[in-house]
DNA sequence: CGGTGATTTGAGCATTCTCAAGGCTTGTGG
DNA sequence: CCACAAGCCTTGAGAATGCTCAAATCACCG
């Protein structure tokens, strides 16, 4: 299903505005765009998985956050124009590059579209609040049953799920970047939850989420109140 | 030292505005906000410290982000007006409070607010991605290494530093909480470093980095790289 | 000078990591 | 259609980092 159906209110406002937008797309497995590389713009996901990821010294390789279709990120900005963050391609991806300076002019139409980007921005640093939450004190349970949890929440806002099941384009090396856990012990977590009857495989590309409850009760989150945290509250 | 001197221009414009701006005050120890608040608004830190904060339902509290005088946070939009964190001051502050209607008007002086603006949300997000990038794989040393020179560049770029040396509120325990540690390896890791020479306590509430080279080398930065990637690189 | 909260140090324990090896799936070329 | 290669998943075993619990010391404040 194209996002635009979803997002219209967004891609919409972008369009009629007849900024100088074009869709950009990239392969799997691409980089769009590495740390310290000067980027004065912002981003809208259109379709696929994209990771912000950061590295140590050493090559240990994180993820940051990962954007779903629909996602708007700021890259950089005038007065900070050094990207923190590589943003590299988790599959196939289609998505608008905005220049920011075509966002902050004086033009109504511009307010409500700021007022939109402001939410994303918002919901953006709840997520990754969470992130660090978890990397900080929770085991590795509570934060693999997180990760698939917010994926599950995210992508049932944009019509991604179906019968608790959404595809997953990534490997358990990446999951394990994301959470902060070796590949190694993310295989044994999943086939914990597996074993246990909370997940399953239908095929290796995605991941069914059988026992919702339990699987929030390891998190230890309430799904609804989540989701207010980290989905933007549409205007009706 | 006023910080108002320091970063006049973002004040100043604010002020400029005639916005219906009031300093507000409030204690150390005081919670201004609780995660789950509702809250369409943002906040600009003149003095003080101020902990964004984050609890798993065990009581485990996190500390995702420490604002420092000058600094500029998005709390809540108009559609996603839940705040996803607390927001506890680490010391006595003052600070302006900042609805977000006011700040997303046409108005030509609004548009080099908001540049200023975007750049401090992305100054934020990058530290954020490197809290997260080093609670996820790196050692205890490193952290711990990490935040102190944060602190240090962050406070530096201020006129806060004298003689490589900053007041420090905190606690060991909040300190633990920022990185992820328990205050009791907080505690070791500091006096490790203590012992080897890298850091100094001339008072129980000052910290002085003796050896900022040997500090750099444990967290794994440069620090000119990093003031770059951290720092909103202000208009001449 | 007692009391409260913070820091310091020790000892044992637990979670997760690293290293290693085997199996499975997918794609490619003969 | 089969053989092989590459990448990913799976499982085991030992090692290490950081945690918890506990107790002693220290600093500040009324």
């Amino acid at each position: 299903m194209p996002v635009e159906s979803v997002y219209s209110d967004l891609v919409g406002r972008l369009l009629d505005l007849t900024l100088p937008v074009h869709i950009e797309t990239d392969a799997k497995g691409t980089s769009i765009i590495s740390e310290g590389d000067d980027a004065d713009k912002s981003l809208l996901l259109l379709e696929g998985w994209l990771a912000f990821t950061k590295m140590l010294p050493e090559g240990e390789t994180q993820i940051i956050d990962i954007m779903l279709p629909g996602d708007f990120a700021i890259l950089g900005s005038e007065y900070a124009p050094v990207s923190a963050c590589s943003l590299d391609c988790l599959s196939d991806v289609r998505y608008l590059s905005l220049p920011s300076s075509r966002l902050n002019r004086d033009d109504p139409n511009l307010i409500e579209l700021r007022k939109l980007m402001a939410a994303m921005i918002v919901a953006t640093q709840a997520r990754t609040a969470e992130l660090v939450l978890r990397k900080g004190n929770a085991s590795a349970a509570n934060r693999t049953a997180y990760a698939l949890l917010e994926l599950f929440v995210r992508l049932q806002a944009i019509n991604h799920v179906q019968d608790k099941q959404y595809h997953f384009p990534i490997t358990q090396q990446q999951l394990g970047e994301f959470v902060g856990l070796s590949n190694v012990h993310v295989c044994r977590t999943m086939r914990r939850f597996e074993r246990s009857g909370l997940i399953s495989h239908p095929d290796s590309t995605h991941v069914k989420l059988d026992d919702i409850d339990a699987l929030c009760e390891i998190a230890g989150i309430d799904l609804e109140v989540f989701a207010n945290e980290i989905l933007v509250r549409r205007p009706a």
